[in-house]
RNA sequence: GGUCCCAUCGUCUAGAGGCCUAGGACAGUGCCCUCUCAAGGCAUAGACACGGGUUCGAAUCCCGUUGGGACCGCCA
C-alpha cells in the first residue's frame, strides 16, 4: 500500500487566512488519518511579491493551530533549476515551444478580446515560429483534441474539452518558471498522493493534468474544496472583519476552537459539531466534504470558542490567558490565583479577552469603579450592612466559599435583606463593577484581608478613588 | 463574453428514492433557575430556489430556468 501523501503550498504574499488554513487542516487531517506525510511547500516563485515576514507569518499561524507538517518547508524559489530543466525537456520534446510575443502584445491582445466579448485566449500564433534571435517565453502545447477529466473527490468526474484550453506560458522571458509548471513538478516530485486545494483551482488541474501526462508522470488524485464566502456570499475578504488566522489568537480564540468550526465548515459528521484533533483524524474524510461554498459565521466560533473555554482545565486556560492578563498591567506573581479566577470566569467568557476583562480586578491594586454602579449601589443606607458584613468576615476562621456564604446568610436572616440587596454593594465595592463571578466566590479568591480592608473602603463618594486604599489613609467605615 | 462549479431554516449542516409531518447546531424568541452577568434546562419560530420530467413514490435521479461563485495573467 503507497503511502499517502498531501501538502499545503501557500504563497507567501500576506498572512495565513481562514481560507487557507482550512486547507491545510484538511490535508494535515487527511494525511494523519493515513499515517501518511503532511508537507509544507512555500509557493514563492513570484519574487516581487513573496516577503519573508509573510513565511514567518504563515509558519507561526500553523504552529499556533497545532499543524505539524512532516516534510519542508520547501521554497520553490530554491528550486529553480528543476523547473527550467524540466520545461526545456518539453521543449525538446515539442511538447512546448518558443513564443516570442512579448508582454505588451499579449496584454493589447487580451484587452481586445475582452472589448469584443471573446474569450480573451493565446492563439497559438508562436507554436511553429520556430527559434528566432529574440527573448522567449516557454509554452506548454496543450493537446487540442479530446477531452480532459477531472476526477475529484469532492466534485465528482469534470470534463473539460481541451479545445478549450490555451497554451499556457510554464517558464517567463527571464527564464524564471510559472506556477503550473512549479505545481506540477513539485507534486510529482515530491510524491505526492492527493492534492487538497481550493476549487478556485479546479479549472486549472486540466492543464496540470496534461502537463504530468507530457512529463510522464502519476496523476494525483484530486479534491477540490469550496470556498469560502463572507456574509454577502461573495469571496470572503477583510470587508467581513477578520480574516487573518493570528487576528483571532489575538481576540482571545483557542486555537482547536479555530481548527473546530473551520473543519465543520464544509465537512460534517452527522449531527456532531464537538470534535477533538484527535475525533477529527479519525473521523474525517473527503466524501463527507460538500460540494457548495459556506458562509463565515463567527457567531458559531465565538460560540465553539465559549465551549472550549467552558470546557478545558482551569490551569491551562490560566496559562493562555496570562498574556492578556499582563497587556493590562497585572502583574502575576502565583499560579494558584489566575487558575482558580479563571475558574470562576469560565461560564462567562467567551474569549480570553473578555476573560481578562473580568479577571482583571483580582490581579490590581486598583481598581476602576463604574461612576453608575457606585452611585446606584454604594449609598450611605448600606454602610450599616456593610460593616455588619465586615465584621462577620473578619470572624471567619477557615476562609472559605461556605463560610462565606454562611456569613451573608446569617446576615439576610438578620437583617431580613434580600441577599441581592446585600451581595449588589459588595460586588460592586470588590469589584469596581456590577458584573463578576459570584460573590461568594470573588470574595474567597480575593482572601479575607482585601475583602475586609476594600470592603471598608469601598467608595461611598463619587470621586476618582480606587479600591486599593494606603493601610495608612482614611476609610471611610470607621472601624 | 467563454469555461467550470454550486443550490435544504438567517448561517453551518443531516439527508445516498419510501425511515421526512425534513433532523441537529449557531444565532433569535419565550419560560425556568438565580446574589449580578453568564452558564444550564425546557419550549418556540424557521428551509428542500423555480418549472418540467422519470417513478407506485423524489429534498434525494434527469433536463431546463433562475440565482450565486470561481477561473479565463510572463499572479499563485
Amino acid at each position: 500500500m503507497q503511502e499517502i501523501r498531501t501538502r499545503f503550498a501557500p504563497s507567501p504574499t500576506g498572512y495565513l487566512h481562514i481560507g487557507g488554513a482550512r486547507t491545510a487542516l484538511f490535508n494535515y487531517l487527511f494525511a494523519r488519518q493515513h499515517k501518511g506525510a503532511f508537507i509544507l511547500r512555500i509557493e514563492d516563485t513570484d519574487v516581487a511579491r513573496s516577503t519573508e515576514e509573510s513565511t514567518t507569518a504563515i509558519l507561526d499561524a500553523m504552529n499556533w493551530l497545532g499543524l505539524d507538517y512532516d516534510e519542508g518547508p520547501f521554497f520553490q524559489s530554491q528550486r529553480f533549476a528543476l523547473y527550467k530543466e524540466h520545461a526545456y525537456k518539453l521543449l525538446k520534446d515539442d511538447k512546448a515551444y518558443k513564443c516570442f510575443c512579448t508582454a505588451e502584445e499579449l496584454e493589447a491582445r487580451r484587452q481586445e478580446a475582452f472589448k469584443q466579448g471573446k474569450p480573451p485566449r493565446y492563439d497559438g500564433r508562436c507554436r511553429e515560429a520556430g527559434d528566432k534571435d529574440k527573448p522567449f517565453a516557454i509554452r506548454f502545447k496543450s493537446p487540442q483534441i479530446g477531452k480532459t477529466i477531472v476526477k475529484d473527490h469532492i466534485k465528482g468526474a469534470v470534463a473539460f474539452e481541451n479545445s478549450e484550453i490555451d497554451d499556457l506560458i510554464i517558464l517567463r522571458s527571464d527564464s524564471t518558471p510559472t506556477y503550473n509548471l512549479c505545481v506540477v513538478v513539485d507534486d510529482a516530485t515530491m510524491r505526492i498522493t492527493h492534492v487538497i486545494r481550493g476549487d478556485d483551482h479546479l479549472n486549472n488541474t486540466p492543464k496540470q493534468i496534461m502537463m504530468y501526462e507530457a512529463f510522464g508522470y502519476n496523476i494525483p488524485e484530486f479534491a477540490h474544496v469550496p470556498m469560502i464566502l463572507g456574509s454577502d456570499k461573495t469571496r470572503l475578504s477583510k470587508r467581513h472583519g477578520a480574516t487573518s488566522v493570528m487576528a483571532y489568537k489575538e481576540m482571545g480564540y483557542l486555537p482547536h476552537a479555530l481548527v473546530n468550526y473551520l473543519a465543520r465548515l464544509g465537512w460534517s459528521h452527522g449531527d456532531e459539531e464537538i470534535f477533538s484533533m484527535a475525533e477529527l483524524i479519525e473521523k474525517f474524510s473527503l466524501e463527507n466534504v460538500g460540494k457548495s461554498s459556506g458562509v463565515f459565521n463567527p457567531e458559531k466560533l465565538l460560540w465553539l470558542n465559549a465551549h472550549y473555554i467552558k470546557n478545558t482545565k482551569p490551569e491551562e486556560i490560566a496559562k493562555l490567558l496570562r498574556p492578556f492578563l499582563e497587556a493590562k498591567g497585572c502583574k502575576i506573581s502565583d499560579d494558584e490565583k489566575p487558575a482558580m479566577a479563571v475558574k470562576t470566569l469560565q461560564e462567562r467568557s467567551k474569549t480570553l479577552v473578555e476573560m481578562a476583562d473580568g479577571a482583571e480586578f483580582y490581579f490590581k491594586d486598583e481598581i476602576v469603579y463604574d461612576e453608575k454602579a457606585v452611585q446606584k449601589f454604594l449609598k450611605p443606607d448600606i454602610k450599616d450592612v456593610l460593616q455588619k458584613l465586615i465584621a462577620r468576615l473578619k470572624g471567619i476562621e477557615l476562609f472559605l466559599y461556605s463560610g462565606i456564604e454562611k456569613a451573608f446568610q446569617n446576615l439576610v436572616e438578620e437583617t431580613g435583606l434580600k441577599l441581592g440587596s446585600i451581595a449588589q454593594p459588595v460586588r460592586v465595592a470588590l469589584t469596581g463593577k456590577t458584573t463578576s463571578p459570584g460573590i461568594f466566590e470573588v470574595i474567597e479568591i480575593l482572601g479575607k484581608e482585601e475583602t475586609v480592608f476594600s470592603g471598608a473602603n469601598a467608595r461611598f463618594e463619587p470621586k476618582t478613588r480606587k479600591r486599593w486604599l494606603d493601610k495608612t489613609e482614611h476609610t471611610i467605615l470607621s472601624m
